[in-house]
DNA sequence: AGCACGCCGACT
DNA sequence: GTCGGCGTGCTC
């Protein structure tokens, strides 16, 4: 008779002690059926002993061993433990989480023919150039874990230095992990890869494959039948037994981080992973996230360059339109008003990008330039209309509203970024007779409408395109030549410090949507502020430029990466019982930073009202410059918040090295 | 998170 | 007298 620990999951960061009689061998990584509560509950084993702190009469018999299903490997469970530590999640829930829904329900799909369709002849592998050649040379030399960042400008043919390594790796008989981001995993990438190694296995995991596929596509993985895993950031959870290559494409994309229950970041997990597993990774972007290209420069990762394009179309022409000495007609400039009309002459089609992703909306006088920025750090206040105050997120200083620019005295000071909202009727009304097509959430709000949209573009049948975010990333419009960037400011003052990083990137990633080898692309920006290095850098198309402005900036005002950060979240029906949770939370890890130096407590801040009715949410700062450090203290931490008698309705969670503030 | 137990209001 | 509201406490 032993006795197994068994993950179960439950939001309980402990295992669940079970007997197991002698008729069954136990293993760790086992899944088991055990009586839980009043029913039945699947688990694994995690760990087998002789004795157990529960009282003996507490234990109860597994009741079944499911060993039909495969044993989940240790270096897996080595994976989500990594997790469950990191991101103070329970580790029954990681592994829950990490498993295909059917299997974490203890069922096995139905085994399949195998339908692969079997192409005649391969694709053929394109010539390289000479920089994606070093590139493929320096990630198949490695011997061993290291990380790569490639950085290539866009059209310069990344995807192909990652077709190569993985057809390197796939003839040493290993296996290779690709992610992607949500929105990039098209048909499209899937059959690019699919026509280049026909002879090869590949599955897709992602959110889009059905159930009894996406438990296939772990099997298929589990027991090394497939050769190259495909998928968002939940594959990279995929056990892969002969893992020989991580590849993470447009590593710098947002849906890498998971934004609820267990707040991952793929990227980071998948570099762990590579780690773990001794094999190389590479990161790929044009526009690196600055913890990434931070430690490239660092030397910590290998910087591959791919500065030339390797197709024939040159980079867009970028400037700004000064709007400060104009009046503006419903939100254009007569100079970007001129060059739509000049593409609605020439039959080229015109992209308005309107950048109105919810930034937190920030004070300012159009006067002076002057900003509401917080005298105790280096972030910017925040207007909270509610109960009408300035608020900083990051160390949760209020401030009332004041009535005029306290620099030049103007009365007129107002948020950021007003005045764009008109901008659709106002397209109209100055071109009446023009196809005129909006995408953004609203009217692209399934994959059917989105498709539609997107045919109905390339069919040319749209001349003007008034687009959020949605429309930077992923698609090529043939008849393209002019972006017009559209509130683009408003970023530049954003509370959230990573909001210019988001601006750089989806800027250069818009811009590369327009021009041909025949037709040069255009993108205007309009801005108040047109002498700004985001917009000279982004002129000289020069990431690394701005990249290097912005980590001074970042190392100036102390924020990542030269400081770790996670936040306290908290959700109740008011925001008085969020904030007091928080004042509590923050009261206990006060005396425990006592005898941990170096870990900043802020106060707690209300976040901006969420749409969600009924729920307010706030949120809680802390910080450190020694990640170990702060990892032991939000393990104590939460340990302790975890036994606070809070209120029933009320709801918190941990995010580390969280994306939203 | 579920799910049971438990102690106070309107009902076949 | 009971059915049922959801507060609180436990799950090896």
């Amino acid at each position: 008779m032993s006795i197994v620990q068994v993950a179960l999951d439950v939001p309980l960061p402990r295992l669940f002690d079970y007997l197991l009689d002698i008729g069954a061998a136990p293993e760790i990584g086992r899944c088991v059926s055990v009586p839980f509560g009043s029913g039945q509950k699947i688990g694994l084993i995690l760990g087998i002993t002789r004795s157990s702190d529960q009282p003996s009469e507490k234990l109860k018999q597994v009741s079944q061993v499911l060993d039909n299903f495969p044993l989940l490997p240790k270096d897996w469970l080595a994976l989500c433990e990594f997790c469950a530590r990191y991101y103070q999640h329970p580790l029954g829930e990681v592994v829950h989480f990490a498993l295909p829904p059917l299997l974490r329900r203890g069922k096995l799909p139905r085994a399949v023919k195998d339908k692969r369709t079997t192409i005649e002849t391969a694709s053929p592998k394109p010539r390289l150039l000479p920089e994606q050649q070093a590139a493929v040379d320096a990630i198949i030399a490695a011997r061993g874990f290291e990380t790569f960042l490639l950085h290539g400008i866009t059209g310069s043919g990344k995807t192909e230095v990652y077709l190569h390594a993985i057809d390197a790796l796939l003839q040493a008989g290993k296996q290779a992990l690709m992610l992607v981001p949500e929105i990039a995993l098209t048909p499209q990438l899937e059959q690019r890869v699919a026509a280049r190694f026909p002879s090869a296995r590949i599955v897709s995991a992602h959110s889009g494959v059905a159930n009894a596929a996406r438990s296939r596509a772990f099997l298929d993985a589990l027991e090394g039948r497939a050769d190259i895993v495909l998928g968002t950031r939940l594959a990279v959870f995929m056990p892969l037994p002969r893992l020989g290559l991580i590849v993470i494409d447009e590593e710098h994309d947002g849906s890498f981080k998971q934004q609820e229950g267990l707040r991952y970041s793929a990227r980071d997990v998948a570099i762990f992973r590579a780690k773990q597993m001794n094999v190389p990774i590479v990161l790929g972007s044009a526009t690196p996230a600055l913890e990434t290209f931070h430690h490239a420069r660092s030397g910590r990762y290998r910087l591959l360059e791919l500065s030339q394009r390797a197709v024939a179309e040159s980079l867009p022409t970028v400037s700004t339109i000064d709007t400060r000495r104009e009046k503006l007609q419903g939100g254009m400039s007569q100079a970007l008003l001129n060059a739509i009309r000049t593409r609605l002459e020439r039959h080229e089609q015109s992209l308005i990008f309107l950048n109105r992703r919810g930034y937190a909306p920030v004070l300012a006088c159009p006067a002076c330039g002057w900003i509401s920025h917080c005298r105790r750090c280096a972030a910017n206040l925040v207007l909270h209309l509610v109960d009408k105050r300035l608020r900083c997120h990051h160390c949760g200083i209020e401030a009332g509203i004041p009535h005029h620019c306290p620099d030049c005295g103007n009365l007129d000071i107002h948020p950021f970024g007003r005045g764009t909202q008109r901008l659709e009727q106002s397209l109209g009304e100055h071109f009446p007779t023009a196809r005129i097509l909006r995408v953004d959430r609203d009217s692209a709000d399934s994959p059917k409408k989105w498709r539609a949209l997107l045919d109905t573009i390339h069919a040319g049948d749209a001349e003007i395109i008034v687009g959020t975010q949605m429309l930077a990333k992923g698609h090529d419009f043939p008849k393209l030549t002019l972006v017009g960037v559209v509130g683009a400011d408003t970023a530049l003052f954003a509370a959230d410090f990573r909001a210019p990083e988001r601006l750089f990137s989806q800027l250069m990633q818009v811009g590369g949507r327009s021009g041909r080898a025949e037709l040069h692309g255009q993108v205007l920006i309009q801005t108040e502020y047109p002498d700004h290095p985001l917009y000279r850098a982004l002129a000289d198309h020069d990431y690394a430029r701005f990249a290097a402005a912005q980590l001074k900036e970042r190392e100036q005002a102390g924020f990542p990466p030269f400081t770790h950060q996670a936040m306290l979240r908290a959700d109740a029906p008011a925001m008085a019982q969020s904030i007091a949770f928080l004042e509590q939370a923050r009261s206990v890890a006060n005396e425990k930073a006592n005898t941990a130096p170096a870990i900043n407590i802020y106060d707690p801040v209300p976040m901006r009202l969420s749409r969600l009715a009924n729920r307010e949410r706030a949120q809680l700062l802390v910080e450190s410059p020694n990640r170990p450090l702060l990892q032991n203290f939000l393990a104590a931490w939460t340990r302790t918040i975890r036994v606070l008698k809070t209120p029933r309705d009320l709801r918190w969670h941990v995010d580390v090295d969280p994306m939203e503030f």
